[in-house]
DNA sequence: TAAAAAAACCGACCGCAGTCGATTTTTTCT
DNA sequence: AGAAAAAATCGACTGCGGTCGGTTTTTTTA
């Protein structure tokens, strides 16, 4: 059953979520107050303390509700006989055009997840497992498939498409790489990773 | 020649910077306030604002220039005939250690580093063109040597490595990967992406 | 159903990052 | 050297993120 006060909860959350998606999508993220948010959702300032601890948590919330639901939505039409290369392009790229394409909250996410302030708590980690959850089945279909090695843990191999993952993202926020070479960036460094770099 | 005004500007900046590292590793980051810090210099607090932006940029500039220094002195006395697994490691794990010392303000220098608010200033490429003007040889030798493939662009395959690099510094963040398995981590991931992931 | 307890809500308040116009210091011009 | 211009310094001030104690709303108790 659910009471009075956890339906208020739920409700009361999801209009600061809203609020803040559209004035942090209207008027930048620095560029928004607090306050505006509060007034925004119809309720006072402390309130909004009470469901997160800072501004940046404002943002991960929904950041994380957005890819969560992304992804679950890709997994679902997602093809296991499609090449690896090309079912990992799909997803990361997935990602990679979701946080940029808002890219002053993508970066206050990205820092908030990347370099968090505190090690990941419970929960965190709940959302990075289901990620791996997400992936592990297709590595795990490539190696029976022979595209992938076998003596090699998951983890290791998961990480290794990750963290170019991560380095395209540094490159595309540095300026180093525009938008337009970044899908082919990836396939090219993915490939590489595969094949390995020495002859 | 180099007038008065040259002189003071140059051991002003340093002032700030010295009585910057002093209070932010004794005190922290977030807890030492740009007064105090200007109390500390022996100056106003405006005059900070005239030398650096933001308070994170004053972490930015002596992390940099740390950097900087600490990789000159790596590179005078690195070993070309040491395998790239090893010179990787060393050059490596000294910019993990350096970061990783000073947590805090480490994770203010990783975020205004990796993924900055605005693309690159040119002084901003220079640094980063320094970096690999220290790294290019190394793996050119390896390729001459026959360690690495000479088919692919030098570009990538430092970015190869630095991927990792990132990767690392994330799971240290979060606290996957606890500081005493870092090296070996770090060894295992590098060798996995010469070596290649395909079979 | 009335009183007591617990939870949620609120906005005045605090401390600090960053701004700005007034003031001082250095350089340039005559 | 003295005046004018330019650059650097300064601290009062602004606006906002985050706190806290008082108030209202919901739940539990009797």
């Amino acid at each position: 059953m659910s009471s009075i006060r956890e339906q208020n909860k739920i409700k009361t959350r999801q209009c600061i979520l809203d609020s803040a998606v559209k004035l942090f999508s209207q008027k930048g993220f620095e560029q928004t107050s607090i306050e505006e948010l509060a007034r925004e959702a119809g309720i006072g300032k402390g309130t909004i303390y009470s469901y997160f601890e800072t501004k940046r948590d404002i943002v991960k919330a929904f950041c994380d509700d957005q890819l969560d639901f992304a992804r679950s939505e890709l997994a679902a039409k997602s093809n296991p006989d499609t090449p690896l290369i090309e079912q990992l392009m799909i997803i990361f790229m997935a990602d990679f055009n979701y946080v940029t394409e808002h890219k002053e909250f993508g970066r206050v996410y990205l820092h908030e997840k990347i370099f968090p302030k505190e090690p990941l708590t419970e929960e965190d980690f709940q959302v990075q497992n289901d990620y791996f959850d997400m992936l592990y089945p297709i590595y795990q279909r490539a190696q029976e498939l022979g595209e992938l090695r076998q003596d090699l843990e998951l983890l290791h191999i998961s990480g290794h498409v990750y963290a170019i993952y991560l380095l395209l993202l540094s490159c595309w926020y540095t300026g180093m790489v525009p938008t337009e070479n970044i899908p082919e960036a990836m396939k090219t460094m993915i490939t590489q990773t595969l094949e390995g770099l020495a002859p």
